[in-house]
DNA sequence: AACACTATTGTTAGATA
DNA sequence: TTATCTAACAATAGTGT
């Protein structure tokens, strides 16, 4: 065009080529923004070098540009996005959802363990003892129920122990023997009767075990 | 540009502005397409005009330059999409975290309520006694502290009325007179004496509230 | 590769039809 | 509205740095 018009076709040096490519495309683009500008039109342009590297000029969002302009061509793609959004406030307010319902368990911890009363009334303050003594009393007789089946199993192993006794003093009887530790102790062992007197001893120890354990001895 | 360079600003004349936008669009579509063939580019440009109308030009297939523009935009694109995963994913170990947290609180309040109580060894349920012991010591010295304060203002006002009551008698032996009413109601204000009734029955009431709040009595 | 120069052609604002 | 004309301005090919 100047020093000799030129014609419109493949420039074959490549450097002139690609200086006219740089040169052009610069006004290309200016030619874009200032007829979006003077005519209040969203303009946009997509150049690919020869080499494949892209570029491009848009006076408003090329995204947006290139999405009305699928519209119009009736190729509409890009709409997952919004769904993935959405989803994530979703997260977000079930989230805050639990930190309420943290907060709540936290307070209502909190006044059964006994702190935090200055803001409670006379009424809550009643319902949380009430609360307290029913729990106390499972707890208590959760440990009772414990107890007695320690004491059970201690009857158990007595019992044994004295089937043990008692098959040693029929064996003595048929042998018409005595061993010597029974002579030594024949004194205790009459008053406490035949059977072991260590079991006896323990299931007293159980008793007042229990007894500790009940409502009324610990208040 | 012509006649008077013009600058670069929104044409405000309607029909100056349509002449314009279509001269300088086919001006801008010639540009491209010079670049394309001059440089072996691939060039398009998208044009809408204000009324939403859409112009485009093309050196090749159009879809295709869109598609492998949004091809080389969604890898940019890419990089952010991979961060918002993983913010997702840090919002849901976030959610899990505050499960585990929320069983944890509520096992303890089962526990503390007396409830769950099958898995607890005798030691854990001597600690659980413990803590609800000194709770109900808490929440039951905080009611006799509400207690006492309210005696304190029935007190108060007592003291009050005393001192109104004892002003009246004042100017009673003043003046040598007495009213009607005490004439009628002296055989009731003799039993319970120169204060107020109510007064008194309140006083009791208190009394008979804070013994319930002792913590003896509801054991 | 990127800038500066400049002769020359290209583009276009405003007018006119 | 659209096309044509044309003076002026803008763009740029080729050149040099």
């Amino acid at each position: 065009m100047v020093r000799g018009k030129i014609e419109i076709t493949r420039i074959e040096n490549l450097t002139s080529r690609q200086v006219t490519f740089s040169k052009r495309r610069k006004g290309l683009f200016k030619k874009a923004h200032e007829l979006s500008v003077l005519c209040d039109a969203q303009v946009a342009a997509i150049v690919f070098s020869q080499k494949g590297r892209l570029y491009d000029f848009s006076s408003s969002n090329m995204q947006k540009m290139i999405e009305r302009c699928e519209i119009q061509r009736n190729e509409y793609i890009g709409a997952a996005n919004l769904q993935k959004q959405q989803y994530v406030q979703e997260l977000k307010n079930e989230t805050v959802i639990i930190m309420d319902k943290i907060k709540l368990l936290q307070l209502h911890s909190r006044k059964l363990m006994g702190q935090d009363l200055d803001s409670c009334s006379v009424e809550e303050l009643n319902q949380i003892s009430t609360k307290i003594e029913k729990s106390l009393t499972s707890v208590k007789s959760r440990k009772a129920k414990l107890n007695e089946d320690k004491l059970e199993k201690l009857k158990v192993e007595i019992a044994k122990e004295k089937e043990v006794f008692n098959e040693g003093s029929r064996l003595r009887q048929m042998f018409g023997a005595q061993p010597l530790w029974m002579q030594s102790r024949s004194v205790e062992s009459e008053k406490s009767g035949p059977s072991c007197g260590c079991g006896n001893m323990n299931i007293s120890d159980v008793d007042t075990d229990l007894s500790i354990g009940l409502p009324e001895s610990r208040v």
